[in-house]
This record gives C-alpha cells, structure tokens and sequence, in this order.
DNA sequence: TCTGGGGTCCTAGGACCC
DNA sequence: TCTGGGGTCCTAGGACCC
C-alpha cells in the first residue's frame, strides 16, 4: 500500500477567534484574542462552563470545560463573551472552502477540525509544502488561525496539530514518534481521559513512551478494545481512512441543564415533551425515522441514569415517540430532584427507503399531516413561537412567562 | 464542583432461539 | 428436564471526543 499524506487543520481557539473577528467586523475595537478573554455559557442557566479562551486567558491557567466561576479565581480581569453557533458555522464553511481547493478529500472531524488526504493531490509539491501554503492562506484569507498536522496517518497528524501553539505547522513522521511524541503525558494521547489515565498510572505508565513498550496483551486483557487501540495509537498505528463522505447522523437527541433543578414527574413530562418536539424536528427535516427512543435524567447529585426502548415501527411523530419517552421517563423515576433531562432518538433510518406500507394506516397519516403543518410555522415564525397545548417550549421553562 | 450539549462506540447481562 | 453452548437482540451504563 502506499504510504498515505494525511494533513490535519485545527483551527487556534475557534470559537474565540470566531468570535473576535466577527466583532471587529461589526465596528468593534477591541480584538479579544489580546487580553485575557473566553468563550462561556451562562451563569444563571447553570451553563457557565469556558468553551474557549484566549491565549492570555491560557497563560493564566484557565483550561476548557472548567467553570467561569474557576476562570475567574485564576485571572481576575477575565472577559466572558457568549458563543453564537450560527457565525461558527460560517467560519468554519470559509475554510472548508479554502480546503477543498487542495482536495476534495476531507472530512470534517468538527466544526472546527478537518482532516485532509493529500495521497493523490501533491502533484510533485511535497506535503510540508502544502501545509504550510495552507496555514499562510488561512490567516492571510480568512483573518484567523490554524495548527497544521502532518503524517502519514490519522492519528498522527492530529497529535501533531497539538504541538506548539498558535499558528503553527509540525510533522510528525514515523521516525519522529520517540522524539517528538514518547515525552509526552499519556493524558495527552487521543482517546485517553480522565478515567482511563489514573488506571495506566497505576500500573506505572506516565508516559506515551511508557504505554508503546507496554505489553500489549497485558492492555487488552485489561482494557479489551480500548486496550489494543491505545497501545497502537502510542505506537502511532491507525489505518483509519478519511472519511470525506459526509455519513448519515445514528442518533440525534436534546438535552438541557435546567436553571433549577425541577421535582415530580409533571414537570419532568412538560420538558421531556419540549425536548422531544425538538428532536422530532430535526429527524423530519433530515427525513429520518427512529428506531430507537432514550430518556436521560440527572439528579442534582450529578447521578445519570437512563432508559431506552425499541419501537415497533420506525418514526419521526412527535405523538408516538413523546409516548414512548414518557412511558419510560416513568419507569425509572424515582423521585429525586432532576438536574437535567434529554431525549434521544437512535437507530436512525432514512424515510424514503422504508416501505410505504408503514404509512398506510390513517392515523399515521394525520399525524404525519398535524407534524408538517407545525414543523411549517416553525420554519416561518422561528422556532421558540410554536408549541402544543400547554406551552412547551424550553425557552418557556428556561424563562417563565406570566399566563395572558 | 458554582460541573454544557452534541455526538460515537463499547461492554455486560439477560432474554430468547436453535 | 435434573440439560450445554453459541448467536442475536435488547437494554443500561460508561468512556471518549469536540
């Protein structure tokens, strides 16, 4: 097999850079990517997590995920400013477009992240030169910038978009691995987290270098799987293609943080029946059928639990899957204070090629009619406006309205 | 712990069938 | 049936990613 040229891009604090370019535009100032500044929920929603954070906001420590409330204690001028998805996307279509003037063979790994197969397309142009052309065109084109990765894998080109910061393009060859990627911590190896690190400490593995000379049988029979995947990815082994075809969604689900945590099964109904309108939605509009109905709840003590069941028929009806999620929803509470709630729709499948007798029978019909009808007021009046019966939309619980 | 929301994949146990 | 083992499906929970 010939040996594969992998790139992959990762765009420095996306959602801060996004952010800060989109507010020079509007006739801002102030480029928030020069003090210490982040990306963050809301407080009073219980969202308040960073998203993002500047450089300056790094250098005091702050890290992703952690709580305002930590960031603040670390870097007491921190700015916080809220994220907004729908310019995210934007951005992150631009380079994707800038992309795909190198190869139509990219997969979009998130929004902010794409992995690249340039096997066929260097054209005498070697793959370092490429992701360099490619870093200066970015900042010079869309006014932000990127790590490039680059290997002859997957894996190793995105442990190599993760060195050195901002701006900047690495390779990680093979005969760079000791070197370049032993050294490092094990928590900085792809798929290995916070539950995983302390067990491989434990057995006295603290580096990557350590878990590649681990005996790999001795992985697997500890970990299964995850075991052979992590001492190959420490070897800097991964054969997997770049998926450039777009897939079809498996699931697609909602949930929500309540700003105060909610008692007794009426209520845990009202929000299972928004969130469920929402998720129908979504499966209609990318005309997909469930197979698959899941309840999430999390008490107030950070404990999840879930339950989930098989329909009979695969569908995208608000009616028949808000049954399912409720009946569940009932089985398994069991009277604790609730946190948060989700509703996920799984084993997906595509409405046009499922048999049209599955839609015969008349109540399906008229049910599918009251959905399209909603999902058409949605489209037109936005879509916190549209609810059924007894106002249930979460912008409504999130923020109570007096009853006119 | 003042701890988001969107996903994917894996595991383990029980039911059921042959 | 006092029975064994394998395969598949379903469900609950957990790990990981950005």
């Amino acid at each position: 097999m010939r040996e594969r040229q992998i790139l992959h891009v990762d765009v420095n604090n996306a959602f801060l850079s996004w952010t800060a370019i989109e507010r020079l535009k509007e006739g801002e100032t102030l480029d928030i990517r020069e003090i210490p500044a982040v990306i963050g929920g809301n407080e009073e929603m219980r969202s308040g997590i960073v998203l993002a954070k500047s450089m300056k906001a790094k250098s005091c420590g702050v890290v992703t995920g952690e709580t305002l409330y930590q960031a603040r204690k670390k870097c007491n001028n921190l700015q916080v400013y809220p994220s907004n998805y729908k310019i995210y996307k934007k951005y992150s279509n631009d380079l994707y477009n800038l992309l795909l003037e190198y190869t139509d063979k990219i997969e979009r790994f998130s929004i902010d992240e794409c992995f690249l197969d340039m096997t066929e397309y260097l054209a005498g142009s070697t793959l370092l030169y490429k992701a360099k052309e490619i870093n200066k065109r970015v900042e010079k084109e869309l006014g932000f910038t990127v790590n490039v990765g680059v290997a002859h894998n997957k894996l190793l080109a995105k442990m190599a978009s993760d060195f050195e910061k901002p701006n900047k393009v690495h390779t990680l060859y093979e005969n760079e691995i000791p070197q370049k990627m032993w050294n490092l911590p094990i928590s900085e190896l792809f798929m290995l987290g916070r539950k995983t690190v302390p067990k491989l400490y434990n057995i006295g593995i603290k580096s990557i270098g350590d878990l590649a000379k681990f005996d790999e049988k001795i992985l697997i029979k500890k970990f299964g799987k995850h075991g052979k995947l992590m001492w190959e990815y420490a070897n800097g082994i991964d054969n997997s293609e770049v998926q450039y075809e777009p897939e079809e969604p498996k699931s697609i689900g909602n949930s929500i943080t309540l700003p105060t945590d909610i008692f007794g099964l009426d209520k845990i109904d009202e929000i299972v029946l928004a969130l469920t309108e929402q998720v129908t939605y979504r499966l209609r509009k990318y005309d997909l059928l469930a197979n698959v109905v899941s309840v999430q709840l999390r008490t107030k003590d950070f404990k999840d639990y879930s339950h989930q069941r098989k329909l009979i028929s695969p569908t995208s009806s608000t009616r028949e899957i808000y049954d399912v999620a409720r009946e569940i929803t009932h089985e398994m509470y069991k009277g604790d204070f609730i946190r948060l709630i989700g509703v996920r729709t799984d084993d997906l499948c595509d409405k046009n090629q499922i048999q049209l007798s599955l839609f015969d029978n008349s109540n399906s019909k008229k049910q599918e009619r009251i959905d399209k009808s909603i999902d058409f007021l949605k489209e037109k009046y936005g879509y916190s406006k549209i609810t059924r019966g007894t106002v249930m939309n979460v912008e409504n619980i999130v923020k109570p309205k007096r009853k006119e």
